[in-house]
DNA sequence: CAATAAAAAGAGTTAAAACTCTTTAATTAT
DNA sequence: ATAATTAAAGAGTTTTAACTCTTTTTATTG
């Protein structure tokens, strides 16, 4: 469906704003075992959202990840995009090359309503 | 979204269904030169298909690949169990473990909506 | 200003999905 | 019956996603 990532860093986010602030900082270890998520690759995901904006963190002790001013607004398919890339954006879900509506595929009314655009 | 191997094996069954019929049979090259489809690869999708009985097939000269009296009739989601297994059905968009109305995560009800159960 | 604690960065390994090639079995036509 | 043709089966390789480990940088605290 999406890339596990993907998933990861969701709910990484959405841990971090509920638990975070900005005097009350998340740690990484914190996060993965509380969402069960892989400890080291979970490091990566989140360099990532930090990278983009979509949380921030500081190093040193007592240090950690926390919401900024733009967490709580960021969209959905924002972390979808870091993650993910956009060819899911691009593309329709069978991935034919030219698909819209008027060289539509078998699939393409069906899907249309869960597309994210 | 899906795996490609999905994509592949329901576009070559539509396509055989539009293109064949059991005194027209459908050759795999041609299926896959008429959707840029890589020969090999579909090769073993259509030994998939033909396994679970979605389409017909018999070998030697001008054998190939045709609809057989089920073929028109099949949901969707058989072929994505197929491909991709139900995985897709079981989990959540997430992947998190206990999802259900009782404990939605964050995106339940955003997704409820285009899970096709 | 050390010692320590945390994330960032770099450089991997492992596992799964996508794809290829070769051989075998079945069918048809000569 | 033999040769030709096509899918099935088996056994790979390649590429991408998932995951791990080590070293470096930055901040805190005693
Ligand atoms: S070609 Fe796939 S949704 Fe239209
Ligand atoms: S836990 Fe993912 S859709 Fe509910």
């Amino acid at each position: 469906m999406f890339s596990k990532t993907f998933g990861y860093a969701l709910r990484a986010t959405v841990y971090v704003a509920v638990h975070g602030r900005i005097d009350k900082k998340v740690g990484l270890q914190d996060i993965s075992e509380g969402l069960g998520i892989p400890h080291y690759f979970l490091g990566k995901i989140m360099q990532d959202l930090v990278r983009h904006g979509i949380l921030d963190s500081t190093k040193g002790p007592s240090g950690g990840f926390f919401p900024n001013e733009h967490t709580a607004d960021i969209p959905l398919t924002n972390i979808l995009k870091i993650t993910d890339g956009n060819l899911v954006f691009d593309q329709c879900a069978l991935g034919i090359k030219r698909c819209n509506a008027e060289h539509p595929c078998p699939l393409h009314d069906d899907f249309a309503a869960c597309q994210m655009k």
